[in-house]
DNA sequence: TAAATATTGTTCGTATGCGAAGGGTCTAAA
DNA sequence: TTTAGACCCTTCGCATACGAACAATATTTA
């Protein structure tokens, strides 16, 4: 990863562009050996968070389309990280949950996740992370 | 866009991925009626700042892999944003430059982002936004 | 100079990401 | 009970994003 240029105009959204494209990159990598990508792995600690969930509440969960999840987790079914079952009470939805493959690596994916954010946030003070921390979350 | 849940794992990276979410997905709305995308916008501002710099160049400035840029300068080439001219010293390179087309709303694009980067950053205090963008900037 | 290597840009494959449209299902109003 | 509206999920279209392979061109090396 390129360390930015210095003298371009100031353009926080750019920042923030970036640290995302450079903490998303670094866990991609970190996520290979296990054929997950950064989207599964989040989908997989939404599950793990509550079981049971239907699409479109996993979606407000984690704040993302209906139409992007529709697609990843067709994918997460053929790669038996998750399973779909009809909800009786209601036809028109599925109910989400992981599979016994998920849960085999369940503590080892969730310590990694721990050590990204860990690795990503190194530099900083004790301070500052917790500064760092409640302004990205203020501007959400 | 929705609010993020409050009790979820603490995890900078995802939270970095939303607070980016919700900028690109702002300042994609104000693009909007210049029909120009985030990354279009991103790389006139990236030959606003310096003009003639091959595709190369312009990926290490705005850290985009290449293969990225191609597509994307395409698709502005055929709606007259860029112009792409052979360097005579080395014919592997294009030149990249902007259009009239371009320079015609060129302030007027460079107010828009200077604005939504001032929404973006609105609720914190002076402080805030220096620290923020100070932190930003040394996480890449 | 000739061959090996490096660089530049394109293309392909795969995976997001989201707006819009559409079909199936549920709910509530008439 | 019929039906209009709401809700859930899928599909399509388009635009990123990036790794890998590739062709064309430069540069370095033998």
């Amino acid at each position: 990863m390129s360390p930015i240029p210095t003298n371009i105009p100031d353009c926080t959204i750019f920042m923030l562009a970036k640290a995302y494209q450079k903490s998303h990159g670094r866990f991609k990598a970190l996520l290979k050996p296990y054929d997950l990508t950064n989207l599964q792995h989040l989908i997989l600690e939404g599950l793990w968070y509550q079981q049971g969930m239907t699409a479109t509440e996993l979606g407000k969960l984690l704040v993302l389309d209906k139409a992007t999840l529709s697609g990843v987790l067709d994918r997460m079914l053929d790669s038996g990280w998750i399973k779909k079952a009809r909800d009786p009470h209601d036809g028109r939805v599925f109910r989400l949950s992981t599979t016994p493959k998920a849960e085999a690596i369940k503590t080892e994916l969730i310590d990694l996740r721990i050590k990204a954010n860990e690795e990503l946030l190194e530099g900083f003070t004790a301070e500052e992370k917790v500064a760092f921390k409640r302004l990205l979350r203020d501007l959400t």
